[in-house]
DNA sequence: TTATGGATATCGACC
DNA sequence: GGTCGATGTCCATAA
């Protein structure tokens, strides 16, 4: 089976036959044209005429590029339904999703270059160093909090969303840890002071369950960093920071060799 | 100038100078190469090896996309800054970031294919259909919330942030609107909650402002729709609700055909 | 299918 | 440079 083919400076038909191939055949889409885009669905946009670079994947995610920025100027997310045809010697490209409708149109005019290409890839990316990770460490080695530190319960449902990790500490006190894989802000803090509100004005029902005698309550933030109106609002409302950051640790024993900065 | 150039098939060294080019010259690179990559800094990840698309803008915005998904596996975003080498007969990318300090580092085995393209486009995306727009229509005319409903301040800030507007009904009752341009789910209701009770708790000092009698307080949720969960909460707290889409039109009078689903 | 919360979120506005 | 909020956020996960 053909892994890739280019074409260069293709006239309107050619251009089709490529993107008709790339579609049945599943294979990545790749063009550089003068378009214009139009698009309707949670919103309503449109591109007039210039230069971009076009990408459509076999899952039907639908790129458009320009030449600055990380995100697409318009897109289609995966599982799009794609289609394309000629109309008064244009080419036109569209994508259709069902649920939320939405609609992406890109009018070709001209196509500078154009590819098809199928990509050998098995792997997936390994990723490590966000919350989760800081949130299985810190179950794993209580102790890294404090000494004596015990967690009884994780992502613990109250009214104000979920606590990351509640526990106790060797005097029996309640601890309710949030978790921040970065530089905490003012809003860890304040959500913080939620759960503790929530705790002290109406929920007695978990500290019977962990047979709390309710001696002291305790909020702690856990973060790489704290900003300084962050550390502010720590001080006032008595809560405290522990520096922790989050294991940059892949699962599997392959060596990264980049961290030499 | 050279708007664009092709390369199939290159060799490793003819690849750098197709890099160097495109990195010197400030134009887009595309590549679709079997390669590998690392990338360390606000986390950690690895993607071993495989075939993938790359695209380097002279912006610095740096996309690895696999063959699925619509966010690229890895990426940079725009003031990184990219350098290219050889190495052992392979070709590595690198992109780094100063803050936060972050790394991207491809390395190339094979290129299959690669192109050089600067893009003429002076256009800028035009879109509508958001909260702003939103708030916009809803200022401009009030009476679309309801008959003698009149808005004395946008962006009100209180303790746990801005309120969309404030306004009046024709009895003078104060009223607090938040808005959003699409479902609105029970977040959405419990921000109003949280507003009602900054009002109603310690906030007398708006009603002084604009002489109210304080009769009554209402929150209105106003958005196209409603989730479930979020209308059984609104229901039980007494806040109102208001089925208003955000205007999806453009500034320009350009006509936008494409309604016909 | 819908709801929820995290993300290497990105991006723009404001300070 | 930060801080904050919106996003056509996307995305995985759970219900």
């Amino acid at each position: 089976m053909m892994k890739y083919k280019l074409l260069e400076d293709p006239n309107i038909e050619k251009s089709y036959d490529l993107v008709d191939k790339c579609i049945r055949k599943k294979a990545v889409l790749n063009i550089f044209a003068y378009c214009k885009v139009l698009y309707e669905g949670r919103a309503l946009s449109q591109l007039d005429w210039g230069e971009r670079f076009i990408m459509l994947k076999p899952d039907g995610s639908f790129l458009v590029h320009q030449e600055r920025k990380l995100d697409p100027v318009n897109w289609q997310p995966p599982k799009s339904r794609s289609r394309a045809w000629i109309k008064e010697d244009k080419l036109i490209l569209e994508s259709y999703r069902r649920s939320p409708k939405e609609k992406l149109e890109v009018e070709i005019e001209k196509v500078h270059f154009a590819s098809f290409a199928v990509a050998e890839d098995y792997q997936e990316l390994e990723l490590a160093g966000y919350e989760k990770d800081m949130g299985d460490m810190i179950m794993k080695h209580p102790s890294m909090i404090e000494s004596g530190f015990t967690p009884t319960a994780r992502e613990y449902s109250t009214e104000h969303g979920f606590i990351d990790i509640l526990g106790k500490d060797k005097e029996g006190n309640l601890m309710i840890l949030e978790l921040k894989c970065r530089k905490a802000g003012v809003n860890a803090v304040k959500q913080i002071r939620r759960y503790l509100q929530d705790f002290e004005e109406r929920d007695n029902d978990y500290l019977k369950e962990i047979g709390s005698e309710k001696k002291k309550i305790r909020g702690l933030l856990v973060a790489p960093d704290i900003g300084e109106d962050a550390k502010e609002l720590l001080d006032e409302e008595g809560i405290e920071f522990k520096s922790v950051e989050a294991p940059k640790k892949l699962k599997s024993d392959k060596k990264i060799t980049l961290d030499i900065f």
